[in-house]
DNA sequence: TTGAAAGCGCTAACAT
DNA sequence: ATGTTAGCGCTTTCAA
């Protein structure tokens, strides 16, 4: 057993002391090789790579300013489609050499607003994913520093969206084709931009159609706000229903099968963001998927380039969607044969 | 529009000179309150609020050595057992005060041991879930700071671990209980504690009870491992297959359900986590359920009490499993009424 | 090409 | 109770 006590680590004087040269020296050999004489470089490297020395991180920061860390924010790091873009943030800050802090904001704006002030000073810049925060704060924190948006736009702030108005095309040609002549959108929480979007789209799509659409909610992003919606969506009748997103939907589809509804036969179901659990759900569900991971990494990729250049730059990124059918649709019964309105029998 | 230059954030100098006291004053009116006469206390803190005032962690951390920062990684942030952790991990961090860094590995201990080095100065300590470190590298890196370990269990280090003895004999004993002769465990990962922990508790548990157990694998512990053990386990005619985990027995029962095999009536299929999306796959997964949001508080808690008191110590805390059977587990057909070796027909 | 020295913003002795 | 001062480890002028 040797006497490990936990030494100190070594700092950049002591490499300098045990080189024989000056701290400059040794921080110019690390930082712009090309500025020291290749011969010193080298040695100074060796005792470097002898010491096993690591800059302090804090103390670079001290000076620069800058961190080398970005923050993402997500409304729920267990929804899947969040755990995507997480994904793709993680790989892209690898890739960048930042460092990525995490932040769940609990669908909550106000938890968002002072995880933004708490982590502002820690970090170069931030990505914010379907943000609950409303304009203004958004445009305050980009005077901070860097912000790049994933699923929201806000003028003047470069982010990352979905392309919707493909997207709900998408869904309201699929369920034009069926044969539904209306649809119920059960939606999400009042303050999310991309469930705002969605609505739009979805009614621009219907009137394009010729569908009539209706909308329920606010409900729980979540498969807990699903009961609900189910119940609504029940009472009402309709023939097809496009939830929030995909949780929200598998949630409803639970319940309808508790409550005896058959899907697609009596209800079709659609959902957003084509999850894992999307597919192996019952019945599996017809979605619409968004590029989840690439967001995230487009995100990231968008605000390195802010951070290293210093630059702010306000574009927006467009990501394909595309309409993933399974079995939660189809067509709807035809009132004539409908069984719960079967006359005698 | 105001001429908004982004004018440089204020300093603690900024504050003292406002002020009108020394910048020591200004630190201890806000770090140690209780030092300072209430009178100035109270005029400095307006003067912070007034400057909106925000200490510099940089700063501090230089001055301090401790980033306040603490780093969770784990094999995939998209595997819903490890979101749970991630959750339970943000939520603690949140109220212990310390700031999240998040860490993919990738499945891979290369890609670990690098984040570690990484990672390793700018924060306080580490959290590994489910580490693919061997023993020797996880103590190398708790004699660099503290350390918090999550299923996984290393002689001297704290660690937060499932109760994988009592559940795999609720596992066992369920599939006695459904007559079951023997089983097959679907492996995954060779380096994986949990589920070397998993096979010992299985092959004990069908011991005391009678059974035989098979070990098949190593699967990759995701649904893409699924087809491969799905096949395996087809070939042996085993009744009744446990899996690695939620991912893995799910992918497995896609592959059962199109090769015609029924669950549970040709094969159950037990799984680990509990996973979101094991109540809703087809049929419905009977699985060890883990509390992983408590695990991965649970681990946060215990570093947050190493990063404050520099103490080490490495207490092992045993988190209950708790058996959830769902509709994937049954009884074996009696042999006599196998329908592939019905006769005549 | 290299070295000396001045901070970056903050905290913690040590003085008063 | 408050002020003065010396660093924490690093980068960066400015000289040599």
């Amino acid at each position: 057993m040797s006497t490990e006590r936990p030494h100190r680590r070594p700092t950049i004087t002591d490499v300098a002391a045990r080189a024989g040269v000056a701290t400059s020296t040794v921080s110019r050999a690390l930082s712009r090789p090309e500025r020291v004489n290749v011969h010193t470089r080298e040695h100074v490297l060796a005792v470097v790579e002898e010491l096993g020395y690591v800059p302090n991180p804090a103390a670079r920061a001290l000076e620069s300013g800058r961190t080398r860390t970005i923050a993402l924010l997500v409304p729920d790091i267990t929804n899947p489609y969040f755990a995507g873009v997480i994904k793709g943030a993680e790989r892209a800050a690898a890739a960048a050499g930042l460092t990525l802090v995490l932040g769940d904001t609990q669908e909550s704006a106000a938890t968002e607003e002072q995880l933004v002030r708490r982590l502002g000073r820690s970090v170069d810049g931030f990505v914010l994913s379907a943000t609950r925060l409303p304009d203004d704060d958004l445009r305050r924190a980009a005077e901070a520093g860097p912000v790049v948006l994933v699923n929201r736009a806000a003028r003047g702030l470069p982010c990352v969206v979905a392309d919707y108005d493909s997207g709900t095309r998408q869904i309201v040609d699929h369920l034009a084709s069926l044969a539904h002549e209306s649809f119920v959108f059960a939606g999400g929480p009042a303050e999310s931009w991309s469930g705002h979007r969605r609505w739009l789209g979805l009614q621009a799509a219907a009137d394009a159609a010729g569908l009539e659409p209706h909308r329920f909610g606010p409900y729980s992003p979540t498969m807990s706000g699903g009961p609900a919606a189910a119940d609504a969506v029940l009472a009402s009748g309709t023939t097809a229903v496009v939830c929030h997103n995909d949780m929200l939907a598998i949630g409803l589809m639970r319940r309808l099968a508790q409550r005896g509804a058959m899907v697609p036969r009596d209800i079709s179901v659609v959902g957003f963001d084509n999850i894992v659990g999307a597919d192996f759900c019952t019945p599996p569900l017809t979605t619409l998927a968004e590029r989840s991971e690439d967001a995230g990494a487009r995100a990231v990729e968008a605000l390195a380039l802010q951070v290293n250049s210093r630059a702010p730059h306000a574009a927006t990124q467009l990501l394909p969607t595309q309409l993933v059918i399974r079995e939660s649709t189809g067509a709807p019964r035809s009132p004539a044969s409908g069984a719960s309105e079967a006359p005698g029998r």
